[in-house]
DNA sequence: TCCTTTCGTCGTACTAAGTACGGCAACCGT
DNA sequence: ACGGTTGCCGTACTTAGTACGACGAAAGGA
């Protein structure tokens, strides 16, 4: 049987830190981070736990990781295009990732070491910022809103009891059912009226939010 | 000895599910969610674990209960006072609460099952903006940002590595230097003038994003 | 006042998960 | 062919959630 080696530095191809994130990612897709442990990650790797500690020290350094590898799939803002519609980009991009990784989400809280990519992509927001023109404190203001607009929304989407628009009404009517009588009349009103309806999907909640932020921001660029 | 019993119905004072609830938060401030067992809570209470379990099913309950709570212990807007500083108030005192138990912002993600206090928080939003005029449909645009920013904000919050803005340099400086030479150029200029100058904190921007959030539902108001 | 019922508490123990430690085997260059 | 290096695994210890059943104190009736 031929050698695989291909050169002179061309190890076993076995299990790297790696290919170690990405299994881990997709354990946290598919049962969130409670069914990510390190047997779990093993098995789909085909591996033995103790294997895994090879590559990585300890299980916090995997959550680190996946964070990280949650904000390179986030697109950035291009240098040249204007910064409205490369912001916007920016924001819709992280909002889509977010919500294929519901799991993100809570770790961003819990995570204080940012990777390579977390820095990158803070690098290259606030460079938008600095060259449309807002001057550093100004680019602090505009940072904080967008990003805790960005997030709180994928926060609000990961916590949705439905996945799907049209599961709304199977999961929302016992809700109400449950309401006692008359002590929750808003939220009624607001759960039947607009909630329940067809064609109802609070993902659509999300442009309507960022351009007012952006629009926000950019009255405060005209300011000036 | 007096007998205790004041009357028909005066049980033995041990261990509630309020007191267990109330304990739980303390540990959950003092050690973060990862710090709260069964144990570490029992302890708190001076008993045994499974005495917990006659007051709640597990785990799970003691979360969703404590989230309950934090809802609990934000103010609410007034029914009578005017929309804008109403809504403000309510948004503050939320961001304040969630400052003080950073646990909870990674909590309301995993939890589903929203308890009253929670569902009143909702509900009262919602009044307030309907009767300042809101459409339901401009009611969910509005709540959905206004909610996406101050969890967001609060997101943002915990996860920072400081807890006091006088402690900022010393926490920065160090991640600053970390930084390979010219990689995230924006990035160690954002840091080195603005965070690590004196007076910056980080809660400051809470106010500016707040504002322009209300603003932009304002003018949402007065367009129609 | 004593017994019984009931309810709160506890002891024991099982399972899952993180991970330290040391052994072992496959691959490398010589 | 051979010793070293690298990567993997077996075993086992610790902590945490929690099922199960026993123990003990309080409340009510005889």
């Amino acid at each position: 049987m031929a050698k695989r080696s291909s050169g002179p530095a061309a190890p076993r191809t076995p299990l790297t830190r790696e290919r170690i994130l990405r299994a881990a990612m997709s354990v946290a897709d598919a049962g969130g981070v409670a069914g990510l442990t390190i047997r779990s990650l093993a098995t789909e790797l085909g591996v033995k736990p103790m294997a895994v500690y090879h590559h990585v020290a300890n299980k916090d350094e995997i959550l680190d990781g996946i964070v990280d590898l949650v904000f390179d799939a986030i697109e950035l803002p291009a240098e040249e295009g204007e910064w409205q519609p490369e912001l916007r980009r920016a924001a819709s991009s992280a909002r889509a990732v977010l919500k294929q990784h519901p799991w993100a989400v809570s770790l961003l809280e819990s995570r204080t070491s940012p990777g390579p990519a977390t820095l990158r992509h803070h690098d290259v927001i606030i460079g938008t910022l600095r060259r449309a023109g807002f001057s550093v404190t100004d680019t602090a203001h505009a940072y904080a809103v967008l990003d805790a607009f960005v997030y709180g929304f994928a926060l609000q989407e990961a916590s949705l009891p439905f996945d799907e628009p049209g599961d709304v009404p199977e999961v929302a009517a016992p809700m109400v059912e449950r309401m006692p009588e008359g002590q929750y009349p808003h939220l009624v009103e607001f759960a039947t009226e607009h909630v329940m309806r067809p064609g109802y999907d609070f993902g659509d909640e999300f442009d309507f939010g960022l351009d007012l932020v952006l629009d926000g921001l950019a009255r405060l660029l005209v300011e000036d």
